[in-house]
DNA sequence: TAGTTAGAATGAAACGTTTCAATGAGATAA
DNA sequence: TTATCTCATTGAAACGTTTCATTCTAACTA
């Protein structure tokens, strides 16, 4: 492999010279500028990036942890994480955690040691002491897409969880259906004496119910992990019931095509026998039938407002943290029977 | 950041000795081990990647190209690569090329300057000649999943689609469905011609067919580009046909659901109006109603494999290269009526 | 003409490691 | 005692860039 030396060497300038060149420095004579640059492409000179980190303080590389590749939501934005980075011509190192609090550790430290610009982490449960402790020591840009909040130097970027799960609750309350049962993510026993933390989806049911004038049951309310299978096991034992709840919120897609096959396994029709309504709006929402009613998710706008944010805090140094929550919608397909207002 | 400079001051020894204690070099005495240690602890040193891979000539680091991170074949795989990198003491390198020559070769370029070791490429159409011209010219392990073959300095982890694709159309055959319908992936012409270059999926269609008797007729047969959308053209055009196909088998599963769906806005039912057969087993595939019988690929497999090939590469200086194809299996779930060899 | 200035190019230092030839201190052999 | 041999440790060079103070040249000013 050719290095700087060798194009300066056989341009027959300083190795100064050519470097600038290479860094379109303004003051080299257009000559010389000509005789590196031919220099350059005889030799097939790609410069050692290695090198130049070493020397400079910045890589422009960026950490992206994820908490599962194979979740379609992530996956969708980490497709757009690599093109944004493509355009601001920053290279990633990608890891996917799995949950795996030892994974997530040594990423995070491997990222350090590569000296990266800066870090994404999508999904991360940060409330594991460990993790928080080496997160307020990094002193990158740290920017957070739907994780947990509450550590002081991270940026993050949001859903409005609560707008979720309130207007998806409400469609179906206002559909008539009753009892309206929820599958909500894991809510620790803090959480549910708290009530007021971020999981906005389960919060934002609530409070449809309430402003029916409805009484919460808790026989009602199952609590899976963000799984298929999760929202089956959440059918089977809603169906121990009596009665039967009349309609279901699932606080992710996935739980709630896994409630659905768990319905159509029973011999229950969708909607007829049991409405459902989801969240996220994977693709997956339109594949299976009937379709998902489902809360959407501005992913591309995420994912690009997360690199702008990335970038702020890169180069125009931007010094304050921000949480920013975008707005959801609901898209309203087949699943909860409100045909006449299909929008999708 | 404290370098291993001030670790050595603090430990009162020489560069060269904290770097061998670093190192676990065994020449170095316990006495000098301890302190080095200490001192690392005290000043909280991580070492520098940069500086390490300048001097050393390999970077622990791997590139990764995938087509589609949102494809749930391909995020699969990459949960497994990650997770194999891992346990390897391997960094990632991360880019989605969402099939644009530019970003592939690009990209490709960035692994190259920041000198990875090796180069993972998923699901890339290496038929572009500039692509090929740089692959050729590398001089690195790369290993390819699920291309097309023909670089001969790549090593190669394929699935028989020839197998697969026989296996699927033998089935419905067998449950004597006529006609039987293909959606292919994108055969170019020269392909057709030849027949003979690993479009394996329809040649082992084809090959099903023959042993049955039965002659290939071009009009049941519908070239799409494996995406959702391409399967409800598919459905679209072959509901003009007279007869309609009595069964399709579909190259991917993406394409057969996106087949299911327009089938059953039709009206039509499945397996009682028209079975349909997939390819990929993705997890989706048993999501939809009903669930989809398709052939198996073993993704975790592929992806470990993959990754002793690539060690084998780099530890072991393995040189000729290899071209490994994986057996698939046949998934029997619902959608082509034969209910009672369910095996999932 | 002598002195100043601006512009173009250079060369050496620096980034933080690893590596390796050289050194020094004990121990062993003659 | 002197010479030889180990073994632990050191110090400096090297990796391939960027940066920056310095030098050189030619043009401008007084």
């Amino acid at each position: 492999m050719p290095n700087l030396k060798d194009v300066a060497k056989h341009a027959d300038v300083s190795l100064g010279t050519a470097s600038a060149v290479l860094n379109d420095k303004n003051w080299v004579s257009v000559d010389l500028k000509l005789r590196v640059r031919k220099a350059i492409r005889k030799l097939n000179y790609k410069p050692n990036r290695i090198a130049r980190n070493l020397k400079g303080n910045t890589t422009n590389t960026i950490g992206v942890l994820v908490t599962n590749i194979d979740s379609p939501f992530f996956s969708q934005i980490m497709k757009v994480l690599s093109y944004e980075c493509h355009k601001n011509g920053l290279s990633l190192f990608f890891s996917d955690t799995n949950c795996d609090e030892n994974i997530i550790v040594k990423s995070l430290n491997d990222f350090l040691e590569h000296k990266v610009d800066g870090i994404f982490i999508l999904g991360i449960d940060t409330r594991e002491q460990l993790l928080r402790d080496i997160l307020l020591d990094v002193e990158l840009p740290i920017v957070s897409i739907e994780g947990d909040y509450s550590i002081e130097n991270i940026d993050y970027i949001q859903v409005d969880a609560f707008q979720g799960g309130y207007i998806a609750t409400k469609h179906l309350l206002e559909l008539d259906y009753f009892p309206v049962s929820i599958i909500s993510g894991p809510l620790d026993i803090q959480d549910e004496i708290l009530g007021k933390n971020g999981w906005g989806r389960y919060e934002g049911y609530l409070k449809a119910l309430e402003e029916k004038g409805l009484e919460y049951n808790n026989d009602y309310h199952y609590k899976g992990n963000f799984l298929f299978e999760d929202g089956k096991e959440a059918f089977k034992y809603f169906s121990t019931l009596n009665p039967l709840p009349r309609a279901i919120f699932a606080s992710n897609d996935m739980m709630a095509i896994g409630a659905m096959q768990a319905i159509k396994e029973k011999g229950l029709r969708i909607p007829e026998d049991i409405a459902i309504a989801g969240f996220d709006n994977i693709p997956e929402a339109s594949f299976v039938s009937p379709m998902l009613t489902t809360v959407n998710l501005p992913q591309e706008q995420l994912g690009k407002i997360a690199m702008e944010v990335m970038i702020d805090k890169l180069y125009k140094k931007d010094t304050f943290t921000s949480k920013k929550v975008f707005s959801v919608n609901l898209v309203i397909r087949q699943s909860c029977g409100a045909y006449l207002k299909q929008t999708y």
